[in-house]
Parts: C-alpha cells; sequence; structure tokens
DNA sequence: GTTGAGCGTT
C-alpha cells in the first residue's frame, strides 16, 4: 500500500533521514510523501505515533535516497504549510545519516546564508547543543507535554486500572448457582455498567478519602459493590426467568 | 476529545 513503515525499516543504509516536526496530529505519511516525494526519492516515511491511542505525536521522519534531495527537501518544504500548519523539517540527529553529523561534518540543514527571513523563530540547531549526548533527550521527553500529560496519565490510568479490575469478574460461586441458567441475552455476561467504572474509579482514586492511617472499618464494612452476591441479589433469582 | 517541544518503529 501506499503506507510506509509497514515492515519496519527498510534494509537500505544510504539513506538520510529528515526530521519533519510541526505537523498536524492528523497528518500522515501518505500526506507528506507526494510533498517529500517531488523533491527526491523518498525511501521511507516513519511517522512516530503513541503506542497507546495510536495517534501521531506531531513530528514524522523522511528517509531520502540522497543528501542533496534530502537537503533541498529541507529547504524547500521547510516551513511548508501543510494541513493548516507550518511544518519544520530538518535533518534527523539519529538514525543512518546521524552518523555522518558526528563525523563532525555537519551538513547544514539549511545554511544561514539563505537569510530566509520567516515568520518562524531562530530556533537553535541540534548542532548547537548536540554535544549534551542523548540525556537531554530525557529532558525534553518530560518536558514534551505539560497539558497533554494530564490527559494521558488520566486515561491511561484508568484503561489500566479497568484492565485490572476485569480479574474482578464474577466469583465461581455466582456462575455454579446460576450456571448456564443465566441467559446470555440478559446477563451480558460480566460486562459492567459505566456507573460502575466510575463508582469504584472514584472510591479506588481518592486516596485522600481515605485515611492511609487505618482501614479496619473496611473489612469490617462489607463492599456491596465488590460483593458477588449483591449482583445475585441484584439479579433477583425471582426474576431469574424474565419473559422472554 | 485534547495538546505543539521535539528526534524513530507496531
Amino acid at each position: 500500500m501506499s503506507r510506509f513503515g509497514r515492515s519496519g525499516p527498510p534494509p537500505i543504509r544510504d539513506t538520510y533521514s529528515l526530521l519533519v516536526l510541526n505537523i498536524t496530529f492528523r497528518t500522515t505519511a501518505d500526506d507528506l510523501f507526494p510533498l517529500f516525494d517531488k523533491y527526491g526519492e523518498v525511501v521511507d516515511i516513519y511517522i512516530p505515533r503513541d503506542r497507546r491511542t495510536g495517534d501521531s505525536r506531531g513530528f514524522a521522519f523522511v528517509r531520502y535516497k540522497y543528501e542533496d534531495e534530502a537537503q533541498k527537501a529541507v529547504d524547500r518544504l521547510d516551513g511548508k504549510l501543510v494541513d493548516g500548519r507550518e511544518i519544520m523539517v530538518q535533518f534527523a540527529k539519529y538514525g543512518p545519516n546521524a552518523e555522518r553529523i558526528n563525523k563532525g561534518r555537519i551538513v547544514e540543514p539549511v545554511p544561514r546564508s539563505r537569510g530566509r527571513s520567516r515568520s518562524r523563530s531562530p530556533r537553535r540547531r541540534y548542532r548547537d547543543d548536540y554535544r549534551d549526548d542523548y540525556r537531554d533527550r530525557d529532558y525534553r521527553r518530560r518536558s514534551r507535554s505539560r497539558s497533554r500529560d494530564r490527559y494521558t496519565r488520566d486515561r491511561y490510568r484508568e484503561r489500566d486500572y479497568r484492565r485490572r479490575s476485569r480479574s474482578r469478574s464474577y466469583s465461581p460461586d455466582d456462575y455454579k448457582k446460576h450456571g448456564r441458567d443465566r441467559s446470555p441475552s440478559r446477563s451480558r455476561s460480566r460486562s459492567y455498567s459505566p456507573d460502575d467504572y466510575k463508582r469504584r474509579g472514584r472510591d479506588s482514586a481518592s486516596p485522600a478519602s481515605r485515611s492511609p492511617s487505618r482501614s479496619p472499618p473496611r473489612k469490617a464494612s462489607p463492599s456491596p459493590e465488590k460483593s458477588p452476591v449483591r449482583r445475585n441479589d441484584d439479579r433477583s433469582p425471582r426474576s431469574r426467568s424474565p419473559s422472554t
């Protein structure tokens, strides 16, 4: 298909990776392909996306076959308006071509000789701080998302929590009592209503509500929600045979 | 469903 990176990185080692930043979260490799392919031979395009959400991280890697083409693409597509946003194209710091950069001979991604007056603020070049090795990498990773990590952490925690909560299910006793007697049409297996998530989530996600110093009343107070018998009663054995 | 400095693989 037109999709790149379907089989991982190509066996090509003589490629020049370009880093495309400031692209929209909706921009895909297929969208960048026609753009970069016009200025050179694009051998591969890879867009790092979140492994959990699957959404684009806002940047992509474009591999060119030749340096001159990559250089041209950088100069041409750097600042190109894509999907309503001005993308930033520059040579990747990490990759096959990174060796060349570390070699000491750094290819000028955008020769300041151009003096291209652009609305963009003069960003620092990677060559200005690549001396920090990769330890600065962690820095940007943390400070990468400020207002987003709030969402990510929250949503990740929820899905992670519910994933563990699945072990809850119903007790084997409940299963035996009902067994096959439960009509799958109304028993809806072990699916709980979204309210169950919120109740449990709130109760479990509120450490401040519960005193960390004491938890005796916890065992004394039977949690009606965590008791499968509760559901059993809720299922109302009397109405076990609803009018189908 | 969101966000916007940065550097990569299902």
